[in-house]
Order: structure tokens, then C-alpha cells, then sequence
DNA sequence: CCTGAATATTTGAAGCTTAAAACAAACCGA
DNA sequence: TCGGTTTGTTTTAAGCTTCAAATATTCAGG
């Protein structure tokens, strides 16, 4: 759970920066939007986090690393697993360890470059994580269970602009520095 | 970063389930949506997190705690807090002392409540989030810069009702327990 | 072939995060 | 007022996460 500036509203209503003397308030649409994206991320991934601990007695990124691993019967790399799920190297070598040691996962040596190892769900981590994926998109489908197909499409797609912005943003930040540099 | 099979799309295209021989795939849109939902939250998430340790190395977690402080004097409890920013109660503890530490807080005994321990902000810890606070702003605009005032609306509203129904999911799961325990 | 740059991974330090257990203080109904 | 419950906080153990430094290997030119 956590993260950034949280809590968007409910109890008292936040947006954090209302009526603070020294604060613009300029850009207060886009603080709020962030809030609130933050505040249903947060929620539903606490909530998966819950479930999947109480359920199966599993974590939430195990959980997401052997997602990685169902589709790709010959395995990943650990670069490709960090890639894919925007984490860093070595939280990969520790997730890949804890599986290993558990059963979930085998790991051997790349045939093509020594440097690297693939790593692949065994049987029984194929079991295991295809029982949590069936309850975990039940969930997914109730947590969104009051929204019209309609607005599911309506939300993907401006989430995929929102998503398409960022991308932008992060590639070319909008730095003093940056305009000076580039012009 | 991290959370919940990330990576929705961009490299190999993963929506996760499709073609796994034993996975229903029915819920499929709602999966989608979520793996969009996360990965907008991640990114933004990690590019707030990079640039604040980079411009002002300083943590997340810190920044957002501060964050709820800023616009309350009197303070808060660590209680309050933890409510808000939507972490434990012992996570709290601990960023607190750190602040304090750093002399970015005061922390002091509740005169009502002899549990309870107010925080607040010193000034230098008041100054030093204001700064960050107003690039924080312009960085979030630059995020979703490339939506139109419109678009930010709409989102705003999907969002809400997306929590408004994950709200309701998470005070009454789908279970078949809850079924049958209350009919 | 040799060298320097890039890539794949591991390691270590620091910090974040949670759940659960333990206390202390406050509250509340009989 | 007593005793049970709730609330505010801390502590502990375990695990997650990042960044940066260290290794090992590959790759690309010359």
C-alpha cells in the first residue's frame, strides 16, 4: 500500500495544497487526478496483496513474477522478468532465489550467453499460480463490478493518453535545465 | 515501483492470461484495465520517487508524510497519519523518527490523549516541503500535460467511480463464504 | 587478437512495508 | 467502580525495494 501524497479524499477532503500560503495552486486538476489514481491503485493492489496472503499464503510480486513466467514455457531472463515488471536487477536475483528455494521455479544457464540464466515456473509453480489466477480475476472483475463495459472502455482509453503523456513526460522532462540545454 | 503484473503492454503485448490452456479468460477487459491502471501509477509513482531523491534526496514515503503535514499546524497523530497516507500504523513509527531526526518534525505528547503523540512540521522541515512542493506541482502538470482539460475531467469522474466500486467490492467481497454467511 | 564499451547478474547497505504480538491508556456498560 | 473492549503506539521478524558497486561475459572495432 502507500504512496505519494495517499488518502485523495473521504475523511477530510486533502488535495494537500489549498490554502497553503506559499503554494500556487496552479496545476490543482492534475495534483487531484494523480491523488485519486493513486488512491484506486493503491486500493485494489492492497486488497490483492490481503487476499492473496490470506488465501494462499503468497506475496503480491511472486505472485506478479510467476504471472511473467505462465505464458513463456522456456522461461525469461532475470533482465527480462526485471523489465517487464519495472523492477530493479537485483530485486529479481531475491524474488528468483525465494522461488527457487520454494519449488515454484527452476533456473539454469543460458545456452547462448554465459552470462545470463533462465528461469521458468516448474509444474508444481504452474499449478499453484493458475489456482491464484482464476480468484485473482474474479477480484479484478469485482472490483470494477459497478462499471458499465462502456466505461471500462472509456477509462482504458484515457488511461492509455494519460499513460502516453507520461511516457513523454519522463522521456523529455520539462526541466530549466532541459530548455537550456535543448531549444 | 513494482506491483501486480506490471507491464501491460509495450514490449511483447502481455494481458497474461490469453492462450494459458486452464485460464477462462473471461473477465479479460477488466484485467486489462487494471494492468493499465497500475502501470500509469507506476510510472508516475517512479518518476516522482527518481526526481525527488535526485533534486532533493529525499524519499517518497518522507515526502508524502510531510505532505499531510503541511497544511495542519497543530499536527497530526501518528494514528491520523497512518490513516491517511494509507500505511500501517508501525511504518509510521518509523518514518516519524527519521523525520525527527532529520529536524524535519517535532513530535510531542497529545494533552487530551496521554496515548497518543502529535507531529508537526518545524519550520525547517515547513520550508524545505514547500520547495519541493512546487516542482512536485510542475512535474505532475508536465505528466498529464498532454491531456486536454476535458480529458482530465473525464478521468477524474472514471476514477471515481472506480473507486466508489472497489470501495463496495472490498466492504463486501464476492465470496462464496460471504454468499452463503449472508444471504 | 586486443581493448574498451555495453550487458547480465550479484552483492551490500539502507530504507520501506507489513502483519502480528505486546502494552498502555481510554472508554463503556453493568 | 469493575471488567471487558477498543484505541494509540511500539516492537519484532520477515520480506520487498532501490541504488550503487563489483564481477563476469559479450560485443564491436581496429
Amino acid at each position: 500500500m502507500s504512496r505519494s501524497l495517499a488518502a485523495e479524499d473521504e475523511p477530510p477532503v486533502l488535495d494537500y495544497e489549498t490554502g497553503a500560503a506559499a503554494a500556487p495552486a496552479e496545476h490543482a486538476a492534475e495534483l487531484r487526478l494523480w491523488l485519486r489514481l493513486l488512491t484506486c491503485s493503491t486500493m485494489i493492489e492492497g486488497e490483492i496483496r490481503r487476499r492473496l496472503r490470506e488465501r494462499f499464503d503468497v506475496t503480491l510480486p511472486r505472485f506478479d513474477l510467476m504471472a511473467q513466467l505462465d505464458r513463456t514455457p522456456d522461461g525469461l531472463t532475470l533482465s527480462e522478468l526485471s523489465q517487464r515488471m519495472m523492477v530493479s536487477n537485483g530485486n529479481v536475483t531475491g524474488l528468483v532465489e525465494r522461488l527457487v528455494e520454494s519449488g515454484h521455479l527452476s533456473r539454469r544457464k543460458a545456452a547462448h550467453d554465459r552470462r545470463s540464466h533462465l528461469v521458468a515456473l516448474t509444474p508444481q509453480g504452474r499449478r499453484a499460480f493458475r489456482a491464484m489466477a482464476v480468484e485473482h480475476e474474479a477480484w479484478i472483475a469485482d472490483f470494477f463490478g459497478d462499471l458499465a463495459p462502456g466505461e471500462i472502455d472509456g477509462l482504458m482509453a484515457l488511461l492509455g493518453k494519460a499513460k502516453a503523456s507520461t511516457r513523454r513526460a519522463v522521456a523529455a522532462p520539462a526541466d530549466a535545465n532541459d530548455r537550456e540545454e535543448n531549444p
